[in-house]
DNA sequence: CGTTGCGTTGAGAGGCTTCAACCTAGGTGG
DNA sequence: CCACCTAGGTTGAAGCCTCTCAACGCAACG
């Protein structure tokens, strides 16, 4: 395993398992954000139909994007953990067509296009990252997809905190089987297509085959073989292991 | 209307109306396609597991993205129709994460990345038309999670049929209200996340209703703003007049 | 110490699935 | 040219999964 330091921004960190950077490369991204806000929890970082104003990166808490019906459904579409952005190429377009909201508080660095293009032009194994990282973004929706669209309810939250797991271990958030999940019940409701009254059965149904503790807002998986395995969960769309594979 | 002529490529019919291409440009992604091939239906183009081979352009035909399930359960995240191509930057992972499949005979051109990577450098129009490209393929993924978490049988298929009327008819290819649909009742339902049986119940409501028209290989939609309306479809993903609000 | 948000549980209804049979059209071969 | 065959559309019935409505518990907070 590719253990980044602790220190490292959780950007190079994600980065680093895409392809390897040197120390200018590092530099470049830890200097990336200008702008930094303090948002609280429950806040729209983007609403859909505003014009796009720069990229945000997320350096601490956990948010999510989503769009909501007229009948007030709403679904979520990714959760964006620290080291994750918006979409690189937002300047392209004149109005954003879904909204992001955060989970909890958090700290965002707003990137102004043109600070991104730059260091695109000048460092490109950071281009290559991060263009691998929006592939990544990609394949993570169509899984969404699937888990929505063809899995049990108990299998799509066995793959969402899989996922999760996966993703903040990463950038060294998450022990070997635990972590914070800021989130309530309803939001994974939002997340999985269900109703967050049967998130609430299915999350017992999980609990009392002993393969997950979910208190307060801390998960910890018990049996991480077969969390995985009920999730039938495949880490190859996250693609964490193209370094190795080269 | 930004009307095409009709004998223009539909890649090139597509990236016009995400902006203004010169007659250089114009003639640069005529010739893009340097090995065409004839695909029968039914076939993969991709498989999932596979390294890249190059960025497939569809030129003719109908094709999906999907995976599948241990247990034989699919799930489509995407239809290509022609002018659609593979993502931009499959070159820089090892393993593609998803199939891609022919609803119908297809003519494709393979796209090599260097090729690609010359065009963009050499036409920034086209470089920026299939960035928007890329960014309304997730912003579709992301629409068809709404419709598969959030929208009832009945409206799934309502906004699936508008989406399509509308894309099509950006490359020619739907009149005001109607066009071919190469799958079957199977596929639909691999689409929106249902059985083939209630697929089939929900066409008949829609049918009863009057909304649609469905005979053989060709949808008629007998009344477009009604079924727009029940599928609650708001074209704002798609991106398509990006040119004039600029 | 009341209020409020959220998790938990119960009951009933309905949407959707599964299994299965039947029908229809198109293709194949006699 | 017709009969058979097969794939896919259509319909019925039964049951389960999931939703909605609703009540209640509990912990954090003011």
């Amino acid at each position: 395993m590719h253990q980044s330091l602790p220190t490292r921004s959780p950007l190079v960190r994600k980065l680093e398992r895409f392809t390897s950077l040197s120390e200018a490369d590092r530099a470049a991204l830890e200097g990336i954000g200008s702008h930094v806000e303090n948002v609280p929890a429950h806040r729209d970082l983007v609403t859909e139909g505003d014009r796009p104003r720069g990229v945000p990166l997320l350096l601490e808490g956990m948010a999510y994007r989503y769009k909501v019906r007229a009948n007030g459904a709403r679904q979520i579409s990714a959760y964006l953990v620290p080291g994750d952005m918006g979409d690189l190429d937002v300047a392209l377009i004149n109005r954003v067509d879904h909204s992001v909201g955060t989970f909890s508080p958090c700290r965002v660095a707003w990137i102004k296009p043109e600070t991104l293009a730059d260091i695109q032009r000048e460092h490109s194994a950071i281009a290559r990252a991060l263009r691998i990282g929006t592939l990544v973004d990609e394949a993570t929706l169509r899984e969404w997809l699937l888990n929505v669209g063809r899995r049990s309810s108990k299998e799509r939250l066995a793959h969402l905190f899989s996922e999760l797991l996966l993703r903040l271990q990463v950038v060294g958030l998450a022990t070997e089987n635990s972590y914070a999940l800021p989130m309530g019940q309803a939001e994974l409701a939002d997340t999985t297509g269900m109703s967050s009254v049967h998130v609430n059965r299915s999350l017992m149904e999980l609990r009392r085959e002993g393969l997950i503790a979910l208190t307060g807002r801390t998960l910890t998986i018990l049996d991480v073989p077969a969390l995985k395995a009920l999730a039938e969960f495949k880490a190859n769309y996250l693609h964490l292991e193209e370094r190795g594979a080269a």
